[in-house]
DNA sequence: TGGACGAATGGGCGCC
DNA sequence: GGCGCCCATTCGTCCA
């Protein structure tokens, strides 16, 4: 008998409410504080502007980096897989 | 003659490369944090699947909510404007 | 006066239906040929699997071929604006 | 004994690199030709688009005609299998 | 207004 | 055979 996750009971609805209640606002908390942090990057965006930088070559920059960061990590798993099908790990 | 914000010039390089790289580093810390909180809020989904809520509802509770509260500011604003064409504000 | 493309007007309904009926039927075999493909593929995995390779590693593989790919035209488009910031493209 | 797929050997790794490549180099030029179909879709749907057609109303129209056809098949099969046990067919 | 970006949904896949 | 993960596509939002 495949054990669903409980469905909500009549009878447990306040705690059952209070529980989601507490999740759904932790979520908006931290929400706000990404987009919080979002409006902080258009802020250093717009301060770059105003010192002759281009957003779009910036942004052209940063993907590159992280790019590199991502190859890197990925270059290494695939290391990893081979040594360990030769049994090297 | 429009002052548009002086174009990198030759001779500046390194000055300039060091301040585009601060920018850069700036952004990109920021992207980080931001990165976190969203692995934060999958986190909070995941808790919440545990304990038997479905995301997808979770998201559209959320939304009535933050709908809520824009329009509630929004009724504010038109109120306020009412009262002060009043000069009662 | 913004000129939005014409809405369907009453009267046309049978030649708009054909043209509608014409550009679904045009995606429609796009579709079906673009799933063949991804069955093709899903073939070449399962022959190359008979063959003792392990279509997680292929996977990576090719993720990191691509990603040279996509790499090397990124960062040539950022040279490129680079060049063009100097005024040198 | 099972025979189970060979693993890769060491001293095979030429020949096996070789044969690895082939099958790698297989999928990418599937994913390509798949790649291109996609844009090609795309392109239908811009068209259609310039034509005063809205691509989500065309995706779901493709949509429904997709889940009918499976049905009419799938239809076509319990009779199939109904005629089959009356030795009919 | 169209294009770019991130988020969200749905389907495919392997694991248990 | 169900379950959870991963990827592809799609949808909404923001900027130019």
């Amino acid at each position: 008998m495949p054990r669903q996750p409980e469905a909500p009971k009549i009878g447990d609805n306040s705690v059952n409410g209070a529980h989601l209640r507490a999740f759904v606002e932790r979520v908006e908390r931290l929400e706000e504080d990404k987009k919080a942090l979002s409006d902080d990057i258009k802020g250093v965006y717009a301060e770059a502007k105003g010192n002759g930088f281009d957003a779009k070559q910036m942004r052209a920059v940063i993907r590159i980096r992280w790019q590199d960061r991502d190859k890197r990590r990925e270059e290494q798993e695939v290391l990893d897989m081979h040594l360990a099908a030769l049994g090297l790990l």
